[in-house]
DNA sequence: TAGTGGTCTAGACCACTAC
DNA sequence: TAGTGGTCTAGACCACTAA
């Protein structure tokens, strides 16, 4: 069942990737859109809301909300799965695992997933493929409570995201990530198939349930001229930090 | 005048960054933070989409929201500012113009900055110092519309973005940033005092004022391990995008 | 000055969680 | 089953924009 301030906030999408709200154009206004749907003002202003926090509109007190982007946002489960993305945007996915064993957590990976030190974990190296050509490679350590249904995994496994959630219930609820960049080691450039010393975008990240419990961290380096990072932001919304490297 | 609603996500956030709420644990129900504050639930609604937004507290249905995250987040000023993000940082930051030049805007950027191709820009080279050190190149290509104000700033002029504000009241209100990955050019290691071909982290960014006009389009570029970049998100608000690159 | 968005209230009902 | 957050309503007043 959808709820009526979402579909409103799809009509809008709708309304503005289509084009028939260009680019600077003003929405209606609150009232209008609160009559033409039939529902109070409060349930459209929670529709504009989630547009507001996408970036695709900006508002000031006094004036209607305009169109600031036109380009669709992507869901979070899209983000976080490698496999649900690259099939949104019409690729083919692909993936092996290099190699998967267990050990005892060192202290900042202890701290990220909220274990003890020496807790046991599971530290997985997997290649992403995107149309069969290598754009990623991802360190993964994983939690010790989620390392066996980890390892039950087939190697090939495309969407790990979606074998969790369909074998255990494990939802991928929220996400911290770092940007930076590094040079290529001599792994990254085996896997990779670049030279050694060349630039990869370095995703440090780690992922927690809804409950707030972290079931990985990870080390994701892209090679260069394959993906790119989006974010928008306003003095509305400021999901963007930037923060001295140590 | 400070709204109830700001004053309250203040009071959490401080309970939060302080401590005083450790990783995990339930905040008050929404019913009670109402009656303590004295205002109604809807107020209080308010101030948690605000830290629900910042990635600080994450909730569930029939559950009391708990904290997911106890780092503050920055505000969008000391995103937009590198003089204002340094200084919120304690840090000392400084930097010169290494080239300023009027010329016709190409397609992309008269297309990124919503002019007619062909139309006058100003395009400015800026090296960016942290405590001394350069850690920053932009290339930054302005509006004509704010050319002339752009080029009456003193050369070492701290922070652009504070100076725009006091002298013509602009205000840098969206961003759209893409990151990824790229080798110095023979420029870039020049002025960051990097070798050639060592990676940097590039953030292609479109800043625009509330209206929606945009101000200013540019190429910035980071020295490996000087800066990193930081985005929370969640299946309740997401921020970052992935995109296939060109 | 008329219209618009920002803020706030005081209710109501439902879906879900935790016990 | 009691409590909690999610949704929605129908008002009100204020600050601000635009003509």
């Amino acid at each position: 069942m959808t709820r009526r301030h979402q579909q409103i906030a799809e009509v809008l999408r709708r309304a503005i990737t289509d084009g028939h709200l260009p680019l600077g154009s003003a929405l209606p206004s609150e009232t209008e859109l609160a009559a033409t749907h039939g529902v109070s003002r409060g349930t459209v202003r929670q529709a504009l809301a989630a547009l507001l926090a996408e970036g695709l509109i900006g508002s000031r007190q006094g004036a209607r909300h305009i169109v600031l982007s036109t380009a669709p946002s992507q869901s979070f489960t899209a983000l976080r799965s490698f496999a649900q993305w690259a099939r949104a945007g019409g690729h083919s996915p692909g993936g092996r695992v290099l190699e998967a064993v267990r050990g005892a957590a060192d202290g900042g990976e202890a701290a990220l997933l909220q274990l003890a030190p020496g807790a046991e974990v599971l530290r997985v190296w997997r290649l992403r493929t995107l149309d069969g050509a290598p754009v990623l490679l991802e360190r993964t350590v994983y939690a010790g409570w989620i390392a066996e249904a980890v390892e039950a995994l087939p190697a090939d496994c495309e969407s790990v995201t979606q074998a969790l959630l369909d074998s255990h219930g494990v939802v991928f609820a929220h996400g911290e990530h770092h940007l930076d960049a590094v040079a290529a080691g001599t792994a990254d450039a085996r896997e990779l198939r670049v030279r050694r010393g060349s630039p990869l975008l370095r995703v440090r990240r780690t992922t927690t349930t809804a409950e707030g419990r972290p079931v990985e961290t990870s080390d994701d380096r892209y090679r260069p001229g394959a993906v790119v990072f989006t974010v928008r932001n306003s003095t509305q919304a400021n999901p963007l930090a930037r923060t001295p490297a140590d």
